[in-house]
DNA sequence: TCCAGTGGCCC
DNA sequence: GTACGGGCCACTGGAT
């Protein structure tokens, strides 16, 4: 790299405008360039002015938004430079529209403060990447092997017929045709497109379970499951020079706003199980020396809803610290919180829950293991209880039917063309006309947290590095000497990332392996 | 090689 | 007269 161009990259002052900030960034990076003063991103505007759509490459914004094709070479013409300039006068245009557009919306403030430093910081995030310990991955998917083919002989003998358990199409001949285990076991499997045929998902066959077949099947699924998805994958993304896995988190690819990760997927590891726990905790940190750190908001969508409505019984029960769930639980049960269970207070989680996704009574009957009626109960004395959450939905639909759009705390819009239509469109465009604002401005917290972290990590010299983040939890490769500097500015940073009505909690967790520190 | 359908992991 | 918001991915089985 010439010295001029490296020296006009990092100081000049005339404005820089790109498309993908996150990948320029990284392969500026590689060349030593850290690029100053950049004013605009092509892919993140694109996708802030309309996050409904899937494409967002400048071929197409070229034409969807500029409504033109691109120019034809003449002879004397190198088609790549012909490219290579159409494509910079395309951005340069792009970014005057967008520019528009988002300041119309009132988009600009979350797009410059948020997004565009926040693509610098994913952009450090990837680089860093995380480390695994394959080894362990290893043993771990041979002993599953083991287990499945047992399992998988085991299935074979009991049903005599050989047949590949990963088949939807023939499992449902063995259990249903062959075997009518429906009518034996007296249960009315749910339906599927397909045929009219009946269901083999985890719900029907739990129910089926008194029967050996469907016990094993689900024991088998679940192990398949951990083998497949993240035992023999993951250790496949391992990088050779670095040795860490580089998933991308992708800032455009979200309604709401939130992240995502893909090649692979670290934001669904596996937690909930203890055979998946075991894929959790061969995350380690990049030194045997470091120890990984996770920090995590607790409950910050409930207290993103308390925030918005005001509602006395939850800012009351926020500001003294009380446990919301028992409070609920209270509340649809009809007794003294003292008097509540593990069980109730289990069931009152999956109604607050709930409320955030406007659940209705047949999907609550079903995770609360109750009757439709009970459910629709629940439902009823919860919004009893606390009347001013209702109003925030009607609240959050009001606007959506006006203005035709939800919108965030910061100023984050997704266009919902739905919410006029009818009966199942009509009804999703609802849910997220209510989730949006909630989902939503969670992530905003989150990112405003994530950019100011990493400013702190550069100005402080950290050597601890930022390697994942899981929607409301960041988890951090920390060196031990700075453990307890970085614990405490992490969690004053995302505390205090916005002023809510009511505090924001932070729980920090530390240990060898990302099951420890979670 | 692509696609829809089914199923399943996470917050 | 049914439905929980947001993601990514493996596998089957059929069409290309």
């Amino acid at each position: 790299m010439r010295p001029e161009i490296k020296n006009f990259l990092e100081n000049s002052s005339i404005s820089k405008v790109v498309y993908d900030l996150k990948k320029t960034t990284q392969v500026l990076d590689s060349m030593g360039i850290r690029m100053q003063g950049i004013l605009g991103d092509m892919l993140v505007a694109a996708h802030m002015v309309d996050s409904l759509s899937r494409r967002y490459d400048l071929d197409y914004l070229l034409g969807r938004r500029l409504n033109r094709e691109r120019m034809k070479a003449e002879k004397s013409v190198d088609p790549d430079v012909l490219v290579s300039c159409e494509n910079a006068s395309t951005i340069l245009e792009l970014h005057e529209l967008f520019e528009k557009q988002l300041s119309q919306n009132e988009s600009n403030e979350v797009y410059r403060n948020i997004e565009i430093p926040l693509s610098e910081t994913l952009a450090r995030l990837e680089m860093d990447g995380v480390k695994i310990d394959t080894e362990k991955l290893g043993s771990i998917s041979k002993e599953f092997e083991e287990r499945l083919s047992e399992l998988s002989e085991r299935v074979q003998n009991l049903s005599g017929e050989m047949f590949n358990l990963n088949s939807v199409v023939e499992l449902q001949n063995v259990l249903y045709e062959k075997l009518r285990l429906h009518e034996v076991c007296k249960v009315k499997p749910k339906k599927i497109k397909l045929g009219n045929r009946m269901s083999t998902d985890e719900e029907t066959l739990e129910k089926l379970s008194e029967h050996p077949i469907p016990r094993s099947i689900l024991e088998y699924r679940a192990l398949n499951k951990l083998k497949n998805t993240y035992l023999d994958q993951l250790p496949t993304y391992v990088h050779k020079n670095s040795g860490h896995i580089h998933s991308r988190f992708q800032q455009t690819s979200t309604a709401t706003g939130r992240l995502s990760s893909e090649h692979p997927n670290l934001q669904n590891i596996p937690v909930r199980t203890a055979e998946g726990r075991r894929v959790r905790a061969a995350f380690i940190p990049s030194t045997p020396e470091r120890i990984l750190l996770s920090a995590d908001y607790s409950q910050i969508e409930l207290r993103i809803v308390a925030h918005y409505s005001k509602d006395p019984t939850f800012l009351e029960a926020y500001r003294k610290n009380l446990d919301i769930h028992t409070l609920t639980a209270s509340a649809i049960f009809k007794i003294p919180e003292n008097q509540v269970d593990r069980e109730m207070r289990s069931k009152a989680k999956e109604v607050n829950f709930g409320l955030i996704y406007r659940m209705g009574p047949e999907r609550l009957s079903i995770v609360t293991h109750t009757s439709k009626a009970e459910a629709q109960e629940f439902i009823a004395r919860f919004f009893e209880k606390y009347n001013t959450i209702h109003s925030l939905q009607e609240r959050f639909l009001a606007q959506a039917r006006k203005e035709g759009y939800a919108s965030t705390l910061l100023g984050r819009r997704r266009y919902l063309p739905d919410i006029h239509a009818k009966g199942l469109l009509k009804r999703m465009a609802e849910g997220a006309a209510v989730n949006t604002p909630i989902q939503g401005s969670a992530a905003e917290i989150m990112k405003l947290a994530m950019i100011k972290i990493d400013q702190k990590l550069e100005e402080g010299k950290m050597e601890s590095r930022m390697v994942l983040t899981v929607h409301d939890e960041l988890v951090f490769d920390a060196v031990q000497e700075e453990e307890k500097e970085l614990s405490r500015m992490v969690k004053e940073v995302m505390e205090n990332a916005v002023i809510l009505e009511v505090a924001l909690k932070v729980d920090i967790g530390r240990g060898k392996n990302w099951l420890e520190a979670h």
